[in-house]
DNA sequence: AGAATCATGTAAGGGGTTACATGATTCG
DNA sequence: CGAATCATGTAACCCCTTACATGATTCT
């Protein structure tokens, strides 16, 4: 009976990003999302958030502290991943976004992460949403089998999300190219 | 010093579309939004927080409450908008959304009253929506002055975003086209 | 006889934002 | 000398979801 969600189901595991190179603070990650440009455009967190969702990750089991002691400052709290973390951060990394909606800030996470370890991994996980984006199209035909008789709403908002979905794909296969030819 | 959003910034006014036809009650709109496809397949809102999001149109003067006795059930709260109220809702149907993530739900729902109310409004609003997209691709363009450098995640997100947009016009094009057509 | 409908909600809890706290140090 | 940086958070508040309450009526 335990409502909390799930931490897989948000953008939590990115933070696990920050720490899989070693230990790291919560500041400097709050300092690398603020000052990142391309981390910037993409996730603006608040800083009583970042801390309040580390504390999470940790009571989750997915990362360990240590207390580093400073000077006329308070300690810094290394965060470390445990193995948990490790495999957690690997199978989020490895798996596409669920939604379309979620493309425009979890999608962009991952793909941030996947190509700090290589072009394999973000071959990898554009083609795991490329495979995902279809399953989505394919739901979108099985609810509007008929098609094409556009004076309904219902026709209406399909057409968009295909059209979304669609520009999505083309996204995917033109980026998935860039990789491949460099 | 009040937290409190403003009811224009989320969906809640196009609760008000439901009773602009009339003195209407909390249930019966439910009954609308769960049991018409269109709706439903855009809106999926919970009772609970129907009568909540009611209750806050009524605080904030939007809409006037008589309760209407019944034999053996609760009394009915009949809905009217008040002059604000209307005003409201013609102002939020006249708005296009200000982000390209609010076409999926807020603006699906303005087009639905908008087409209710006749070729005329909707027309406007697909219009006014075309030009707030010009205005979203302007301002993508003015941050990626240089364009084609497609190493960074930067121009990364920036294209996906561009196509996005472009996806969105192409469908609002493609609708005005038909309305104008029938 | 049991389930769904009618018509209102309430209670508990999760999660986010905004604003502020602390106290030394370094930058302009 | 004032402002920003460093490094942790806390408190108050808002919104949303989930689950449940009520008590008669109508459907299967």
């Amino acid at each position: 009976m335990n409502k909390r969600l799930d931490s897989a189901v948000s953008t939590d595991l990115a933070l696990l990003g920050f720490i899989r190179g070693g230990p790291i603070h919560g500041y400097e990650i709050y300092h690398l999302l603020t000052n990142t440009p391309e981390l910037k455009m993409i996730w603006q967190i608040k800083q009583s958030r970042l801390y309040a969702r580390l504390d999470r990750l940790e009571s989750d089991g997915y990362l360990s502290v240590t207390l580093v002691p400073q000077e006329g400052r308070p300690p810094r709290k290394m965060l470390t991943l445990s193995p948990a973390g490790l495999e957690a951060y690997r199978a989020w990394l490895a798996t596409p976004v669920a939604q379309p909606r979620d493309m425009r800030l979890a999608f962009m996470l991952k793909l941030y992460f996947a190509r700090q370890d290589g072009p394999q991994t973000a071959r990898r996980l554009l083609e795991a949403q490329q495979t995902r984006c279809r399953t989505w199209l394919a739901r979108q035909a099985a609810v509007d089998p008929a098609g094409a008789s556009r004076q309904s709403l219902i026709d209406l908002v399909q057409t968009f999300r295909n059209g979304q979905i669609h520009a999505m794909m083309d996204w995917l296969d033109q980026t998935l190219d860039d990789i491949n030819e460099a």
